[in-house]
DNA sequence: GTCTATATATTGATAGAC
DNA sequence: GTCTATCAATATATAGAC
């Protein structure tokens, strides 16, 4: 790992622990172990640093969303691989994926559009597949943004509880999850 | 709405859309249509505006939390009313909803314990509703801190949801709620 | 209770020696 | 590539006139 690679992921556990505009580019410089200005050899802003955090953390999801969507499997299916989308990205990105849902506030220009379109694409798929369990009588008629929301709020505070429990057998939690995303949405059907 | 009320207001307002640490006392001022200086006649600090929002909000989830807890209804029941408990603060109190889950880590000192200590009263007794229902045999036996964390994650973020989906009907989102967050946990049982 | 003026600290970032 | 020294901007907060 290089010193640019070692500054973008100390910045992301302090983004994280303290927020970004709480985080100077002394705590940032001090937790690599170098001076501030050294900062500024390898990136070119503080703004820089949330920006390469928060698009490639974006792409991942996209990425493997579009692959997921690719296939033709019964809504379900795919509704399991989203969840084990989340849970493989949760283990390997823990702190870059604490920032997804509040720290993109302080994206700006061409970076904040960059991800808002990101999000939201990855949003208008996640619903096509929820729409597609309820088109095709797989899944409970429900509110679909409400179901979508829900559904997303979940994956997305995923990683706040794994902070707190990196024990936790991930097959376990692998079927505790589809349980209780999956089973509410298709069990009980008349 | 004496002056004081105004300012906290705008500033929960501001503090959800900018986040705390990127809003200035001087952007506080201008909602308010005061100058910074001001505000110093009517609270004591910007961290002191904080703390008067999150002890609040904390304080009313307590409440309504212990309420509940006081009858010894069937944990289905008692989950239905935390749910309903959300929707209703959520509707009333969408700003300061909205700082309860990441803002409080600019909360120092004896507001931080006193801010953390409710929020982990309340979990605990959303905990014990989850356990009680699992005990009697009316949910499944899922792992519970995971089942607590993903109904919570829904709830509380209820409030991002409602800010774009404010026409929706409250009886259909109470309705889809049950059965998103009760029914994955009471239907399909053997 | 509100203002202008200002104190003091901290911020992100740059210049230039090594 | 890292450092010390420093700049310019902005932050929270206070003093004192009205």
């Amino acid at each position: 790992m290089n010193r640019k690679e070692d500054i973008i992921l100390k910045a992301a556990r302090l983004f994280r622990k303290k927020g970004f505009s709480s985080s100077s580019m002394r705590d940032i410089a001090g937790s690599v172990g170098i001076e501030a200005p050294s900062l500024y050899n390898h990136i070119k802003s503080k703004h820089e640093i949330l920006e390469i955090i928060l698009l490639e953390i974006a792409e991942d999801f996209t990425n493997g969303m579009n692959s997921i969507c690719e296939s033709d499997k019964k809504a379900s299916q795919l509704l399991k691989e989203i969840i084990d989308l989340h849970i493989t990205l949760t283990i390997k990105k823990t702190d870059q994926i604490g920032l997804l849902t509040h720290e993109w506030i302080n994206l700006t220009g061409a970076a904040r559009e960059k991800f808002l379109k990101l999000r939201n694409d990855y949003e208008l798929n996640f619903k096509k597949v929820i729409e597609k369990g309820m088109m095709e009588g797989e899944f409970k008629k429900l509110h679909i943004d409400l179901t979508l929301f829900s559904t997303l709020s979940t994956l997305r505070w995923l990683y706040a509880w794994y902070k707190s429990n990196q024990d936790m057998d991930i097959d376990r939690l692998r079927s505790d999850m589809y349980t209780l995303l999956v089973d509410g949405l298709t069990q009980g059907l008349d």
